[in-house]
RNA sequence: GGCGCGGUAGCCAAGUGGUAAGGCAGAGGUCUGCAAAACCUUUACUCGCGGGUUCGAUUCCCGCCCGCGCCUCCA
């Protein structure tokens, strides 16, 4: 069975190929930079991530765009409140984003594009919009009429027949003529900031930047859509309206949503004191890789409980690997031998990708590669593991890594170097030797406080950092 | 109320109509100057509860209970 996935649209799991040449066109919803990004907004960003990647492993070329969304009434208020302009206010959380996203090692889209510097094509958009009647003026402002677009709620399921047309008008939008309808264009109010445009001053409204930016990059049909759950509704629900009436084609053939992230089984509240930025775990001293495991060992369908506990397992599990590696490349092994070997690990590789070409199964994809680590290992330790396996299991080592990325530990600022580390382990070689353990112990305990942990084998003396 | 997801060992979690992957943690052991690493043994006669279909269900159907999310701020 090829690569397949989970489509919110048909709900159902589906073959996945890209519908033109050999790249996927992917469009994924980013971040709104009023504030440092948390941890359950990095559980959809590490899903992407993973994509990705699985769809190059997969031997797909990667289009793929994210927008950041640098305009919005959050972003709209604390800048006002702060005196910045929008720009100076947006530009600090985007490079935190950004930083954040380096530590947890998440590919950069072939584009990141933000909503500002789209302006006139979201009004040029919200004009053919109005041409073609899907729209009404309220107020300076442009709503998306939604009794035009009679698939609304296709993505989410939604039956809207049994709603009453303003029935639910909240007081702020008293000018909409059904609740469904929402805002493309939204008039400034006093002291807000604003575009000067053809269809007057304002600015956009939150879902056009999508539509918009996606069609421009990738054309009028994605391959691929994604995003968190909870954008489903109405946010893509919305997209679907926007794009579908500007281009008369289907805006996205799959919709992948990642589900949510909940700390300690509860949604991430601030009033519950559990609502963490990247920042805040990082500071707590856990490495960034365990998060990315964390976040990338539990299914993206699946709700993820994030624990504390769960960030400690996911570091001592990486460690379990990264032990794995020191010993393929350290270690000695027998010539003879090898046959029953090398099919494990041809049986180990196609465990692994036959589970992520299931919906990106990692959880089971982990599993086959656990599964063969403690094989090796163990005929290592009875001296059977012959060398003609050591470079196929690196080989699997590799392509794990090329999709989990937490093999290579993140360095420290104030790393020792390789060298310095030689000189202390040949000294304590050389103390030990003359049974002087004190002085042994005494550099294995310095080189521990520094990062470097030191295990004597079979095969002589190793090291690694931490 | 509507829509969606889920309830599997102490924790995280996969899975299939035929008798429960993997990770972490715990206990015991092997190895070792001491460690570390690694390995071995051990932790679910059972997969929320009650019915049904079946030779057989954790896996299918029905009902119920519980948790979570969305129902126009939200990854």
């Amino acid at each position: 069975m090829g690569l397949r996935f989970y489509n919110t649209l048909t709900q159902r799991v589906e073959d996945f190929a890209p519908a033109r040449d050999n790249t996927v066109r992917l469009y994924t919803c980013g971040p709104t930079v009023y504030s440092y990004a948390h941890i359950g907004n990095f559980r959809s960003f590490t899903f992407f991530d993973l994509l990705r990647r699985w769809l190059r492993a997969r031997g797909f070329g990667l289009d793929h765009v994210m927008n950041i969304t640098d305009v919005d009434d959050k972003i709209i208020r604390n800048a006002v409140a702060e005196g910045k302009s929008l720009a100076d206010y947006t530009r600090a959380y985007t490079e935190a984003f950004l930083e954040d996203c380096a530590k947890l090692r998440l590919e950069q889209p072939e584009r990141l594009v933000k909503a500002t510097e789209h302006i006139p094509q979201m009004v040029h958009a919200i004009e053919t919009l109005r041409d073609k009647g899907f729209t009404y003026d309220s107020d300076g402002s442009v709503y998306y009429r939604i009794q035009k677009f009679p698939e609304y709620g296709k993505l989410s399921h939604i039956d809207f027949g049994g709603m009453r047309a303003g029935a639910r008008v909240d007081v702020d939008e008293y000018d909409k003529a059904d609740a469904r309808d929402f805002v493309l264009w939204k008039a400034p109010k006093e002291g807000e900031p604003f575009w000067e445009t053809g269809i007057g001053p304002g600015r956009p409204g939150w879902h056009i930047e999508c539509s918009v930016m996606a069609i421009e990059y990738l054309g009028e049909t994605l391959d691929i859509h994604a995003g968190g759950i909870d954008l489903t509704f109405p946010h893509h629900e919305n997209e679907i309206a926007q794009s579908e009436a500007l281009t008369g084609k289907q805006f996205a053939r799959f919709w992948m949503h990642a589900e949510f992230l909940l700390v300690e089984g509860q949604k991430m509240s601030k009033s519950l004191g559990n609502f963490y930025t990247l920042r805040d775990i990082l500071e707590r001293g856990y490495a960034p890789e365990a998060v990315r495991y964390l976040l990338a060992s539990v299914p993206y369908r699946k709700a993820l409980n994030f624990t504390f506990d769960g960030l400690k397992s996911a570091a001592v599990a990486i460690d379990r690997l990264r032990n794995f590696q020191l010993r393929l490349e350290s270690g000695r092994f027998p010539e003879n031998g090898g046959g029953a070997f090398l099919d494990r690990v041809a049986e180990a590789r196609r465990g692994f990708e036959e589970s992520l070409d299931d919906d990106l199964n990692t959880a089971e994809a982990l599993a086959a590669v656990f599964e063969y680590v403690r094989e090796a290992n163990t005929a290592m330790d009875a001296g059977t593991f012959p060398a003609a396996a050591v470079a196929p299991a690196r080989a699997l080592l590799e392509e794990f890594d090329a999709l989990f990325d937490v093999l290579k530990p993140t360095a420290a600022v104030d790393a020792i170097s390789d060298t310095e580390i030689e000189t202390l382990v040949t000294e304590r070689s050389q103390s030990k030797k003359a049974r002087n353990f004190a002085r042994a112990d005494a550099i294995r305990q310095e080189l521990l406080d520094r990062g470097v942990v030191i295990e004597d084998t079979r095969e002589g003396v190793r090291w690694k950092r931490k």
